[in-house]
DNA sequence: AGAATTAACTTAACACCGTTAAGTAAAAAA
DNA sequence: TTTTTTACTTAACGGTGTTAAGTTAATTCT
C-alpha cells in the first residue's frame, strides 16, 4: 500500500501547489485579474492539468473561501480567552477588522466578491468555518446580554448591527468608496475604525460616562 | 445649421440607445454578465460602433454610476423639505436602503464593484453627484449635532458610521453573505433593516425613552 | 514477460471576451 | 465633380474558461 498512498500524497500536493499558487497570484493582483492559465503557468504545468483536480474556477476559490475562514478564526481564537464578553466583543471588532484590511484579498473574496457564492450556497458544508464565526460572535453578544448589556435589544439584532457596521467600514475601504477617511496607514485606518465602532457600541448600551 | 444639428441630435440619440441597452441588460444579468458584444446586438449595431461613442467598457459604466447617483438624489430630494434634522436623517437611512434593495444593481456598480473606479477617481467630476449625496447625510448630522444630537461626537464620525451601517446592510444583502435574516421580500426587509438603523441611532444619542 | 488497462498530463480547439486597425459606402464640402 | 469627412463594419489580436481528443508512462492482468 505504500506506494499508493505516495500517489495519493503527490496527488494531494500537486493540489495543494494550485491553491497556494492561486493564493499568491490573486493577493497580489486580485481575485477578478487571476486567469487558470496564470496558475498554471506559476506552477509550470499546463491550463487543462487544473481541471483534473478542480471542477472549475469557481471551485478552487471556493478552497480558498474556506481557508480565508480559517484564517479569521485564526484572529478570533486568541479572543476566547478574554473573560469578560463586552471587552471579547470590542476585541473580535478590532479582529474582524484587522484582518479585513491585513487581508484584503481573502475579505474581498469571503464576503464581497460575486464569483463563488453560486457553488457554495449549493454546497453547505464550506460554510461552515463561516457559521463558527459568526457563532463566536453571537454568542458572545449573547453573554453580554445576559450580563445586562444591550438592554431591550435582541440578541440577532445587536449581532447583525455589529457585523453590518464592520462590514461596512471594511468593503467601504477596500473597494475605495471612502471619500472621508484618507491619508492613514493601514493600521492607523483598523485602529480609527474599531475605536469608532465601540464607541457606539458605548453608546448603544448606555454606558458612556 | 438644423442640418447639423439634426446630425448630432441623432448621434446623441444612439449614445442614449447605447446606455440604455447597457442600463436594462446589466440591470437583468447583473454587470458582470454584459459584454460589450450584447450591448452592440441589443441595439443591432457592430460592436466597435460602441467605442465611437465611448472610450471602453468602464466608460459606459461610469455614465450609469453618475446616473445611479442622479437616481439616488431622487430618492432623497423629497426628504429635504423635512423640518427637523433628525426625522430627516431616519428618513435618509429609509431612503437609502429602500434605494439599494430596489436598485441592486446600481446599488452593485455604485458602492461595491470594482471596475469602475479607475476612471472615476481620476476624473473628479463623476463623483459630483456622489459628493452631494454624501453632503446631504453629513449637512443633516451637522443639524442634528447643532440641535444637541450626538454629544460628544465629531459630526463626520457619525456620518460615517450611518453609512458604514447601511451601506454593510445593503451589499450583505446584495451579495447574499446574510444567513440570519432571510424569508423576507425585499419591502419588509428594507422596513425592517432601517428600523434597526434608526434604533441605534436613538441609542447613540441617549434619546430612548 | 508481454499485452491490456489505467493514470497523469498535454495539445488543439470552441466560443466567448475587450479592443484596435483597416476598409467601405454614403453624405457633405470643395 | 472630385475630394474629404462621417458613420459604420469586417477582420483580427491576444486574452478568457472549459472540453474533447491524444500521448506517454506506469500499473495490472494473463
Amino acid at each position: 500500500m505504500t506506494i499508493t498512498t505516495r500517489k495519493e500524497r503527490q496527488k494531494e500536493e500537486l493540489k495543494g501547489k494550485i491553491l497556494q499558487a492561486a493564493k499568491e497570484l490573486f493577493m497580489q493582483k486580485g481575485f477578478g485579474e487571476v486567469s487558470i492559465r496564470n496558475i498554471a503557468e506559476k506552477i509550470e504545468y499546463s491550463p487543462t492539468t487544473i481541471y483534473l483536480y478542480f471542477k472549475d474556477k469557481d471551485d478552487i476559490f471556493c478552497e480558498l473561501h474556506r481557508e480565508g475562514f480559517g484564517l479569521l478564526n485564526q484572529y478570533f481564537r486568541p479572543l476566547a480567552h478574554v473573560a469578560d464578553p463586552y471587552e471579547r466583543l470590542k476585541a473580535i471588532n478590532r479582529a474582524y477588522i484587522s484582518f479585513a484590511l491585513e487581508n484584503g484579498e481573502f475579505y474581498d473574496l469571503m464576503f464581497i466578491i460575486n464569483s463563488p457564492m453560486k457553488a457554495i450556497q449549493k454546497d453547505e458544508s464550506d460554510w461552515e468555518e463561516g457559521k463558527r464565526a459568526f457563532a463566536f460572535l453571537v454568542n458572545t453578544i449573547q453573554e453580554c446580554v445576559t450580563k445586562g448589556y444591550f438592554k431591550n435589544m435582541r440578541t440577532e439584532v445587536v449581532a447583525f448591527t455589529v457585523w453590518s457596521m464592520v462590514h461596512g467600514i471594511a468593503s467601504l475601504e477596500i473597494r475605495n468608496r471612502c471619500p472621508v477617511v484618507e491619508d492613514l496607514n493601514e493600521q492607523d485606518l483598523a485602529h480609527k475604525a474599531s475605536d469608532m465602532v465601540n464607541e457606539i457600541l458605548d453608546r448603544m448600551h448606555h454606558n458612556v460616562k
